[in-house]
DNA sequence: GTAACTAACTAACGATTGTTAGTTAATGGA
DNA sequence: TCCATTAACTAACAATCGTTAGTTAGTTAC
């Protein structure tokens, strides 16, 4: 476990701080308070707010789209790849939770890199629905819309940062289990 | 079908402002540009910046509990509930997506109102977490954790408003139908 | 031992923020 | 015709914004 940097410590600080209040509301001076200096002293460290917020955002980004290179290069059956992507969503949510709460509700407010994000997610998003085409193609999967599906899957895995916090480690494996359950097998007996 | 007002307009342009870049990136100026006026002229029909929040988001919060009372009232199993929460969600983000992305992503920045919000959202949550647990008791349901159950549904409900806006008014039927098969039968075969 | 680096500071910048005060033109009912 | 209402305007306020400049004290490398 390599020593966080100065640098580093700043860039978690502000993603809690970002997922307390969102990007546009905190101030540098709400994040220089935070880590108790004076807001100009962060920018011996920092390039600017934005670099910030594309340093949060940036590498939780690429981190799926490595996680999703690696889930089809690796799965074989579509409901085994629906479930490493289940499973990758949830490690990325137990490491990073306040990363991707910015990623969630801030990647809007990135200036430069608001593309290359959008691009980033496009592909994630192309290679999830073609896993669950494949998937009602192969019978493995009911015929619902793909759509659907699609969405359904992606709101609850995009939203786990806001629940995983309250879980301890204990439940986690228990988390990921039922979460599984829920959403291929669904709920009604 | 009642006329819009002036306040009501500017209420309903300031909640597209907030869907697109959150609450606290909306300038006045911002708002009154949209409007095509002056953001002084503003204030001849809002009393503030917080009170267009609290009239977009308190809105929505009560309408929920209304329609969280019928459901408890009027439905008989626990899968009628749930299926009639289903739609309560669907008919809402069909009316107001806008409104339910202030809710949504915009909730902290209520200043007065937070606690009043709060509780709502609390007691809609609870009273959403009995109806599970209900399910569970009755067989109805497979025994996951509640939490689990709760937090997919309420993570795909909640994120409709996302997806609707792209949904023609013909294929939302379809996709109550299909969101309801996805979210209860699961989707592996 | 001194030079370079790290990490903090004070002071201030121009721009933008939400909002208020005071005014004006157009409209509709008595 | 007069009056109240509606809805816009210009001008400006104090506060706060992200950021820069210049400086200083402590630590490390040679």
């Amino acid at each position: 476990m390599k020593k966080e940097t100065r640098k580093e410590e700043i860039i978690r600080v502000a993603a809690q701080l970002f997922k307390q209040k969102g990007y546009s509301a905190v101030t540098m001076r709400d994040l220089a308070k935070a880590m108790d200096m004076q807001a100009a002293s962060l920018y011996n460290h920092i390039n600017s707010k934005q670099a910030i917020l594309q340093d949060i955002i940036l590498e939780i980004a690429e981190a799926f789209t490595e996680g999703m290179n690696v889930v089809i290069s690796e799965s074989n059956s579509s409901v085994e790849k629906l479930n490493a992507l289940i499973a990758l969503h949830v490690r990325i949510a137990i490491n990073n939770p306040e990363g991707l709460a910015a990623l969630n509700t801030d990647w809007m407010h990135l200036e430069e890199k608001l593309d290359y994000y959008l691009q980033l997610r496009n592909d994630y998003e192309n290679n999830f629905r073609a896993i669950i085409v494949e998937g009602i193609k192969n019978d493995e999967l009911k015929p619902v819309d793909v759509e659907v599906i699609l969405f359904s899957m992606l709101s609850t895995l995009r939203s786990l940062y806001l629940w995983i916090p309250k879980k301890d480690a204990i439940k986690r494996q228990q988390l990921l289990e039922d979460l599984t359950t829920v959403l291929i097998q669904g709920i009604n007996k």
